[in-house]
DNA sequence: GCCCCGCTATGTCAAACCACATAGGTCGAC
DNA sequence: GTCGACCTATGTGGTTTGACATAGCGGGGC
């Protein structure tokens, strides 16, 4: 099961700088092993202490809070290429939940190793800070998206956002990609309710721009998306994989 | 007006981890001048290149995004010993922007002595990773606030962590602070409109757990705050500073 | 085959929130 | 002192969103 990085496919996609092969075996030999997670499975659980870093090689996953009465918000989801557990691997414990959305694979970088990490491999540590930083950037965008944004622009600036990351790491064909989404989780990342996200999202499916059937999202129209949701994020700089 | 960081108050308040003497003019070494702007400016704009990373010495700002009609989310308060700009200095441009509340001091680490910095000082880069990770944390829990909980309950929400990240910088004196918000900011930060947001804050004052005058916040029962908006974090985890 | 469960869909009604209008207060510029 | 700018306050009425109820659809277990 285990991929050893020299051999990684994940990490050629032209959303990613390209690495020297010394580089690479450096990477390799700072991994444990591959994990492989469930659809569904929480694989970093709100106050855990001591979660690991990981990459993910492989999936869609999502990170979430929620409040003591149940209600529950997703902060953002996770594609190929991300770091996650950052904020529990430097504070000892994690303020989130993560939960995977697809089967998926992990790249391991222990706990442990992570300070050991930072003393002999500055330009790693850099990597590390420079997808924390990203990772900041997706919050910062979602916040600006369910504080000022209507329903169907919401709906319709997720979409243009997970266009806009799918499609460097290859995951678009045909102007088409896989969306492993209920309407719950939609719900929950925009701050709807469940039917209003219904509702919404049946009146835009009517307009044409896009259509969703068999778990598979078409975009037909990505200009009028971003222009109707004002989404005029790029998301194609390339960006270091660990 | 350059205060050497050997002398800096601020890094000895309860709220920050002491460093050795050592450390402390190691870090004196990095910094340029300290800048002063004043309340109202601007001082990170959106899409800016080649902003510098900043340690926030003194006084409150915001970080904001907004889109092109107009409609602005403020995305993060600052505090004293926040870090600022990390973004703009890993992707070399900023993607959102920053305004003083207050008359503020700026701590200058010149982006281009960063990548130096994580070379030399592994311990120091560790600390911009975890300041990076702890600003995420921030803005994961203003997303929480603004897309799950009710007008009212995100302004306690608000007033909780504000009180919360307070108390250990010394700034709460009796159980008051300086609040330097106006309604317009608390509304751009909690995705309401300015009126909803005047008349929700009449009526929780009507109710007495805390009240606002002179642009003093007076917490009369944080207990109450915080079972109210089911706010539970805690903030007084000591923190580095840099 | 049948049932159960998770997901999607749709109607009705109520609550939350916003837009617009108006007004009073304070403070600094001149 | 007057003016204007900014902030706060409050009423009216409309739009958006949520809560509740009901139903259909499809897949997995047995």
């Amino acid at each position: 099961m285990h991929v050893r990085c020299t051999q990684c496919v994940l990490r050629r996609q032209p959303a990613f700088i390209q690495k020297s092969d010394e580089e690479v075996a450096l990477i390799d030999s700072l991994k444990s092993e591959h994990m492989t997670v469930e659809a569904g499975v929480e694989f970093i659980h709100p106050e855990q202490a001591d979660s690991e870093l990981y990459t993910l090689f492989s999936g869609w996953a999502f990170r979430y809070k929620e409040l003591s009465d149940g209600r529950r918000q997703i902060l953002s989801f996770s594609l190929p290429g991300d770091l996650l557990g950052l904020q529990g691997t430097m504070f000892g414990k994690s303020v989130y939940g993560a939960i995977a959305l697809t089967d998926i694979q992990l790249c391991v970088i222990p706990r442990r190793r992570l300070a050991r990490l930072f003393e002999r491999v500055p330009e790693v540590a850099y990597e590390v800070t420079w997808l924390g930083a990203r990772s900041e950037a997706i919050v910062d965008e979602n916040l600006l998206n369910v504080g000022r944004r209507g329903a169907a622009e919401r709906i319709v600036a997720l979409i243009c956002s997970l266009y806009k990351r799918a499609e460097p790491l290859g995951l678009v064909v045909d102007g088409s990609f896989e969306l492993p989404l209920t309407q719950q989780h939609i719900a929950d990342a925009l701050g709807l309710s469940l039917v209003h996200t219904n509702k919404t999202l049946a009146r835009l499916r009517a307009d044409g721009l896009f259509s969703i059937s068999g778990g598979r999202l078409v975009v037909r129209n990505l200009r009028g998306l971003s222009r109707f949701a004002q989404h005029f994020e790029e998301e194609f700089v390339p960006r270091p994989i660990i």
